[in-house]
DNA sequence: CTCCTGGTTGATAACTATTATCCGCTAGTA
DNA sequence: TACTAGCGGATAATAGTTATCAACCAGGAG
């Protein structure tokens, strides 16, 4: 953690150190905004924008994710490691997905195009809201 | 199409039948207002909001598809058959992959999930973008 | 064909997520 | 402990999208 931001040159700030703490504790891939909810209780003077630059930087170092959500809001992982997600459409939930067989799927053929990976998005109804809409349909 | 309109009990209205014809006409999974400067030479009077609006509403029909961009800005596709994408990380184009394969993935693990759909999201550099990062590189 | 009427359109304000700006402050270094 | 480049906080600005609302039109009744 210290080592990687010493080893590319940037600073490593208590408010950076408690938004990754705070990312790799939850596994909800939490928004800008949530992190910054759960934070300004520990500390209150941190600034939303803060969050967003560290977020930013974080990912730039590789060392937290951004999974694009449907709503528009970008969430994050602290998970870098090559996985999946399943999304919930009604309640947004994000769950990780971890199948190495979905790791090695054949690279598109477009012609030309020279890939860099790739991810799958399940999409459904998670297990709560599942049993939601099952009760509405009663 | 005027069938599918009449079925969902929706008027077809011109603005309608023109946001899904030009969308239609195009394959670069144009955003809402890539579509609305392709019209506003033919329909100078359509709105911006407009098009939103019905993007939404023939969404809701199941006659467009959206696709999650990282740019934060939603693009549409008339093809609602089950496909796939590749998206330039340079330049934001976005092609669609087809390939059976992909459409019979399992299904996730995650205990209580029902899972309605997938889709796979390759990521890397067009050929266009390609040829110019070599070029740098040189 | 004409009239009615609820849904739609266009103009624009509002809103949400994110980024830019700017100045005082701190982490890292010597 | 002092220096300074870069960072954080407050807030303005921006981009994308949605809400609002009066005027208008599609589609059905007569
Ligand atoms: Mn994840
Ligand atoms: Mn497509
Ligand atoms: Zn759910
Ligand atoms: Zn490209």
């Amino acid at each position: 953690m210290r080592e990687s931001f010493r080893k590319a040159g940037v600073p490593l700030t208590h408010q950076r150190l408690a938004v990754y703490e705070e990312l790799a504790a939850r596994h909800d891939h939490p928004s800008a905004e949530s992190l910054y909810e759960s934070l300004r209780k520990a500390y209150p003077s941190l600034s939303l924008a803060t969050v967003y630059k560290t977020l930013q930087t974080l990912h730039t170092l590789g060392m937290v994710s951004r999974v694009d959500s449907p709503t528009a809001q970008a969430r994050y992982d602290a998970i870098v490691a090559t996985h999946h997600h399943a999304v919930c459409t009604a309640c947004g939930k994000i769950e990780d997905v971890f199948d190495p067989s979905l790791d090695r799927l054949s690279a598109p053929k477009t012609a030309g195009f020279v890939p860099a990976g790739h991810s799958v998005h399940f999409h459904g109804l998670c297990a709560k809201c599942a049993k939601t809409t099952d009760k509405k349909k009663k």
